[in-house]
DNA sequence: TTGTAAGCGTTATCAT
DNA sequence: ATGATAACGCTTACAA
């Protein structure tokens, strides 16, 4: 691999010229200029990141950690990023969390020994005062989807209480008053946020919350499939089931065909998300849009804005979710 | 951000015995060896990656470049071989390709420039020589998904021809001898394998390829829907559509639904891939399954044993797809 | 076992 | 406009 001294060397020029041309800072006649152009190409020439990272203390490149690479929701959320900041010669840095405290901050100080010029974490088991300890640091910092008082101009969030209510609104009007619900982990504040939004629509509605319709999930396919099974179980009656996101939902449909109970004519089912395949799903799912591309877009933006100077970028940082209705949900 | 320095300076011992503590790859006495962790505690010290990868030309990650971030298929092999690597204590850099030369240049050079030890690459845009003189380079290099003759050993590929062969397989045995197809782009090669695959299944069941019966589609979900409006529309009759992929089978779906078609009764459909959601769809979806995730572990396997030293490892270059039934094709 | 010092390939601050 | 040269934070012979 070629060098700057090289093609110093070939084109007969100091290093400090060379630098300036790659970085084309600083006035460089155009005659040398072209010697070291052409000293470039004839070499292949190619700068070396890590150098120019250690000398410079930037690298043009964020870090984004995700909590798995894998799913509908974050392939979404990283698309998003990543195609923003490409598309300002900016590099990402992809790494995980896995929904665990000590992974989740072994991703971040991976992440800042690479040196990036900025971190965009959607991290949900690292406490609220290491995020804003890290706030502190010299490297900014995006959350997304996660809203934290001491540091909301830094997050990205999507009104998650809102959406809750939403769809359970759009349940109870269609005459529902039987309603079971599968909610994601406790731990998740999202997860939480849905389950009060889906509270409160309740109350507006004089239905009482019935702690036994509720099943607490994971958010994942599986956790859809026991839920209703165990819902079922438990022999409360209900016409409808509410879940906290679409992944739950669409194990609640397979669950569901597998015990012969036809939705939504015997049971209506909702999701939470509108991921990719929502639309594909039989019966198409009722669910609320989470606009997590678009939300990956806005992490990217707020820290072009604020990292690499472009200024005339507009941060919206709550987004509003929107009820999605398709088929699987009906009136009672 | 504390330096090596200042951990020296706290533990009275000079910068060479820091480096061999963080490194532990030289004898040092416990007692300092103590007295230099304590300091590192003390100080908060991390390591910096770039000065590191700079001085030892080592980085303990290895790129990953990837055609797309979003999308069932590609999360699955990331989160393989990003699972695999982190287990064993290296990171992985992940970049986008977006399927055009330039792009899948980029991101290479890019990975190269951050001081990868290795490089997977999921390139598609990009010539054979490139890839073979890249290999020529210094960084070792896996290609997954592309089998290339002359970097054989480095490849990690599925039996695309073998699953073209088999889904048709079974379509034919079920009765249908009118049989549609809607391909990938022409210029993919496991899209080409697959339908060798499946003209010499009809071969062997002496049914002649109609060119007409024949659609050619990117492997989106709109293609599929495409797909199947074109191919009712040219008017000449088929019992069965077979999809090159998963996600294009799902458009197909959604759109006989949309006019009114009975999927299987009137039309048989099959996929390729068995994505997450396949078993999702209604019908459930016959397709091949492609052991994707495996083949992304598999790759770093490669990676682990050929750069890591981890010799042990048992590495597999060709894997067998699978056919596994469900509801969308039935007897004619 | 420990220390010294020369890199690694750049950037950036002075001079000129 | 260009050139020397000292960082940047670490690794790694080579000495001691």
């Amino acid at each position: 691999m070629a060098t700057i001294y090289q093609v110093s060397d070939l084109a007969g020029v100091s290093l400090a010229t060379v630098s300036r041309v790659m970085n084309n800072n600083a006035k460089v006649s155009d005659k040398t200029k072209q010697k070291v152009l052409d000293a470039m190409k004839e070499l292949g020439y190619r700068p070396n990141a890590t150098a120019r990272s250690l000398a410079s203390n930037r690298s043009d490149s964020v870090g984004l950690l995700v909590p798995e690479l894998h799913g509908p929701f974050f392939g979404q959320m990283m698309g998003g990023t990543e195609s923003e900041l490409r598309d300002a010669g900016k590099h990402v840095i992809i790494t995980t969390g896995h929904s665990d405290v000590d992974k989740e901050v072994d991703g971040i100080e991976f992440l800042l020994s690479r040196n990036c010029d900025a971190l965009i974490l959607h991290v949900e088991a690292v406490s609220d005062e290491y995020l804003i300890e890290l706030h502190k640091g010299k490297v900014p910092i995006v959350i997304i989807n996660r809203y934290i008082e001491e540091m909301a101009d830094r997050c990205i969030t999507l009104d998650n209480a809102l959406g809750g209510y939403l769809i359970t609104k759009s349940v109870l009007e269609k005459g529902h008053r039987e309603i079971a619900y599968i909610s994601g982990p406790k731990w998740k504040d999202d997860s939480n946020q849905r389950i009060k939004g889906h509270k409160k629509a309740l109350e507006e509605f004089n239905v009482p919350f019935n702690e036994q319709l509720m099943y607490q999930g994971d958010f994942t396919q599986t956790g859809g499939c026991d839920g209703l099974t165990s819902l079922l179980d438990a022999g409360i009656p209900f016409t409808a089931l509410v879940c906290g996101n679409d992944e739950m939902a669409s194990g609640v449909l397979a669950t569901a065909r597998q015990k012969g109970m036809d939705v939504p004519k015997e049971l209506s089912v909702t999701g939470f998300d509108n991921i990719i395949y929502a639309s594909l799903l039989f019966p198409t799912l009722t669910t609320i849009d989470y606009p997590i591309r678009q939300m990956g877009h806005m992490a990217a933006k707020l820290v072009l804005k604020d990292v690499y100077d472009k200024k005339k970028l507009e941060i919206r940082h709550q987004f509003i979710p929107k009820l999605v209705e398709r088929n699987s949900a009906i009136i009672v």
